[in-house]
DNA sequence: AGTTCATATTGACAAAAGTTAATCTGAAAC
DNA sequence: GTTTCAGATTAACTTTTGTCAATATGAACT
């Protein structure tokens, strides 16, 4: 699916200041969900919220061990986003599109 | 003010499925107002807000000729917005090895 | 001066996104 | 089995964002 609002939910994820403080706290490694809790000083509830986004745009991977949900940065999910980002920027004339996929 | 707070601005312009396709319609070159109003289908007042919120991200630069405006994508704009990008989505400690090893 | 034309702004409303207490789920341990 | 704990989901609510008719602005004419 490749139409302007599946773009956009990829940048909707990153349109909330609290997902890309969230975001900084990845770039360190891979986090579980009671680490964010106390770092965002954050109900669970609403971070859990936020992963979910993060989550489905791609950029962020979950990773389930026992009862805790461990999460980081998706290099694939990234990678994508940028892509996309350039493209979305550049004159038609300069470049030709290629196929946008991506998988984990 | 938090600075994530300004990050989220500029992909809080790209998070709207309408202003993606109207970044699209000016990949093809600069283009006024009234042209994106046809091409957008669009009333004038809705398009003049999202022009409004792209030009303020930087992503799209506008030029006054007379009565008519002319939008187009900001090369320098779309540098910003992707470095941003490229950082926020980087693990620190492959920055701070990008730093520490510089090539010739 | 006044008129016209292109666009910006205002204001009132509708739709979408964010918050959080309460509740549910599912895994590990007893 | 039951209990506990981590996290997801629900539901009701608040805030933010998007829409568009009406109006204002400002430039280029007469």
């Amino acid at each position: 699916m490749n139409t302007c609002e599946s773009k956009a939910a990829v940048f909707k994820a990153l349109s909330d200041g609290k997902r890309l403080r969230i975001l900084e706290l990845l770039r360190e490694g891979e986090k579980c969900a009671c680490i964010l809790i106390k770092q965002m000083n954050m109900p669970q509830p609403t971070l859990s919220y936020h992963m979910k986004i993060l989550c489905e745009s791609g950029i962020v991977k979950s990773r389930q061990q026992g009862k805790w949900t461990h999460y980081r940065i998706s290099e694939s999910g990234s990678a994508y986003a940028l892509e996309l980002l350039k493209i979305i920027t550049t004159p038609i004339s300069h470049t030709k599109d290629k196929k946008l996929c991506y998988k984990d």
